[in-house]
DNA sequence: TCTTGACTTGGACTGTGTCCATCGTAGGAT
DNA sequence: ATCCTACGATGGACACAGTCCAAGTCAAGA
């Protein structure tokens, strides 16, 4: 059993097989998939699951803090297991890949307190858009 | 005359009446409308105006790159006329609300080569979370 | 094993955005 | 000033992501 299986269970949150293949989904580094590929991946192993289960486990997860919503634009959100180590994305404006990346420095320091205008700020993502070195290439013809 | 409707004529966009009352619901400073919003501020003025024409003309002033869009969390699109300076955004976790910020720094500059996989980097977006001062104070109950 | 409340299901529903055939019109040509 | 025509507007159907709900199912404690 991994480690997200193990520490879901020991928060009590009750398991299913539903639930487990989920978990079991998304478990890895670099996993950023959307509702509906895990949907997908996971009717691989139990082809009755419905969408609805999908989306309330990966909500509950999320609240859990186990599992990270990545809005990287317009389209689907993305689901980021790897909320444990603090990170920012690095997203192909071509193709839409998504990598982790961890850039020194802390942005919240970069918000002088004249720019706050009195939130209390919980937090800063970064987004660093780009071409991936496929996109990248000079478009050939064949 | 606006400086924005200005600009988009001498770039020789055909000015129509409906363009015309976007770009004006459009003019001004923190300025995030969603375009459900700016289509019901512009049928205030023209009220025959369609939801795909405000579609239309919003798709074009961010091709021209007069408006940049916004994508907050999973829900609407919002659209900031302020493209021309760059900045970033204070988004509220309780109602959503979006303000202009400038911080200090280059986030660009924080992302050393090794965590670059190869990507041509064109631009990094920094979303600051928080709570603005109405939703930050304990809610009390009557 | 029994019980029960939490979980799952699937289909309807909502919100956001796109597409397309048809109609209308801005702006250059005369 | 008027005409032409290509570009823009229209609105309704469609697509996609996500939510909601009533009814059925099941995990896990007693």
């Amino acid at each position: 059993m991994s480690d997200l299986l193990r520490r879901l269970r020991g928060r009590g949150w009750r398991m299913t097989s539903q639930r487990r293949v989920v978990a079991e989904v998304l478990d890895g580094d670099h996993v950023h998939l959307t509702a509906d590929e895990v949907h997908a991946l996971a009717a691989e192993r139990l082809p009755e699951i419905s969408r609805a289960t999908v989306y309330n486990a990966l909500g509950e997860l999320v609240a859990l803090g186990e599992v990270a919503e990545v809005t990287t634009d317009g389209r689907a959100k993305r689901y980021d297991p790897n909320a444990h180590r603090s990170h920012q994305h690095l997203v192909c404006s071509g193709c839409g890949l998504v990598r982790d990346v961890h850039p020194s420095g802390d942005p919240l320091a970069d918000l002088p307190e004249s720019e706050r205008f009195g939130f209390t700020l919980s937090g800063a993502e970064v987004t660093y858009r780009g071409l991936c070195p496929s996109c990248g290439e000079p478009a050939r013809d064949a």
